[in-house]
DNA sequence: AATTCGGGGAA
DNA sequence: TTCCCAGAATT
């Protein structure tokens, strides 16, 4: 870093930000509450994934207190579809404990705030800097990737320890007097300039600092190895209704995927010694201690999370009684069931089922 | 250090 | 198709 001009770059960098920053729903204030909320959510989730999640949520649970005081049924329900979902349980947790033993005021240092659950290395940094301005690191991949490319390090970001490496280097450059906008900048310049597949150099506010630029290596960097293929996991589900139309659901484990969740009665299809309808038979008969028959494949479908996929044949069925009814087994009507929070996964079912009913009636 | 946690947008 | 996104917790 011998020719590296921090205090230009620093400025640089932070007038940039100051003009050409997008206008974002968390960006109106610097409520330590709703920073928070926004990097929770923000969490390897896109901008605009996001606006949408935040707006409703921050409507419903605007403070510590409210959110601290809500059902977590309902708070589940605000998350729905935004996926990794431990993250909400966890902040809530986190903000119970802020809200109990910090008076409701959101802790401004490292140590304390990065002892709440789902605060990591990189969400104690944005918080601190932006709700507080205390020049902490924050690293993320674009932070990452805009550092590798502007210093030219090599180093391999798909390992972890790589990330101290950045947040020592964070350490020596960042801004005393705006750590705030110097690690937004730095986030803001990888998301819409310094991309990672072909990054606009000649738009750069940074490109008399970028070594990758001078050595025209930018698309070189940064260097990531690439993880293993994902399993896929051949997965029965079934719809079942009763005579006056209520549908039977149950409540996922409290850990594990998708925890806590909502979902129609499913089983992995282990070998076809049984046929995939004899499992899920079996497996609902014994789970749900009724009796019960499962009737048409309704249709196929295809998940994809990140480490697996479920390849899914959807059933319809029927009940004949009605199940012992639970906090995890619950026989809800069409109306009812718009509260609970599923999967999308599941949203697909219900959505293939739905299909189908409108379908016998034509 | 490696794996487990979702889902979707963009190239 | 593949990548990867304002990552953290668990193993």
């Amino acid at each position: 870093m011998k020719d590296f001009k921090i205090n230009q770059f620093q400025q640089d960098l932070i007038t940039w930000f100051e003009h050409e920053q997008r206008i974002l729903p968390w960006r109106e204030d610097q409520d330590p509450y709703k920073v928070w909320v926004s990097e929770i959510m923000l969490q390897q989730t896109r901008v605009d994934t996001v606006i949408p999640y935040f707006l409703n949520f921050i409507k419903q649970f605007p403070n510590i207190e409210s959110l601290a005081n809500a059902d977590e049924e309902h708070v589940l329900k605000a998350w729905e579809g935004l996926g990794y979902y431990s993250r909400v349980r966890n902040l809530q947790s986190a903000v119970r404990e802020v809200h109990e033993n910090y008076g409701g005021i959101v802790p401004n240092t490292p140590e304390e705030i990065s002892k709440l659950k789902g605060i990591g290395p990189y969400t104690t940094g944005s918080i601190l800097s932006i709700a507080y301005g205390v020049p902490e690191p924050a690293v993320d991949g674009n932070v990452m990737r805009v550092l590798s490319r502007i210093l030219s390090i090599w180093d391999d970001i798909a390992k972890p320890k790589t990330r101290k490496i950045f947040e020592a280097i964070i350490r020596d450059i960042i801004s005393k007097e705006n750590p705030s906008f110097f690690n937004q900048g730095l986030m803001e310049l990888g998301a819409i300039v310094c991309t990672p597949s072909s990054p606009s150099c000649l738009l750069c506010p940074v490109q008399d600092h970028c070594q990758s630029f001078k050595d025209g290596t930018q698309k070189e960097l940064p260097v990531k190895t690439k993880k293993n293929i994902v399993k896929e996991l051949p997965m029965a589900a079934c719809v079942f209704v009763t005579d006056d139309d209520k549908v039977l659901i149950s409540k996922r484990p409290e850990t594990g995927l998708l925890a806590k969740l909502w979902e129609f009665p499913n089983v992995e299809v282990v070998k076809e010694l049984t046929s995939p309808k004899e499992q899920l038979m079996s497996f609902a008969e014994e789970t749900f201690n009724v009796s019960l028959q499962v009737d048409d494949v309704i249709g196929t479908l295809q998940h994809v999370f990140s480490h697996l996929t479920w390849n899914i044949t959807v059933y319809k069925g029927r009940l004949s009684n009605e199940p012992v009814q639970s906090d995890t087994v619950k026989l809800v009507t069409l109306e009812e069931l718009k509260q609970y929070a599923f999967p999308v996964s599941h949203q697909k079912i219900w959505k293939q089922y739905l299909e189908d009913k409108s379908s016998q009636l034509v």
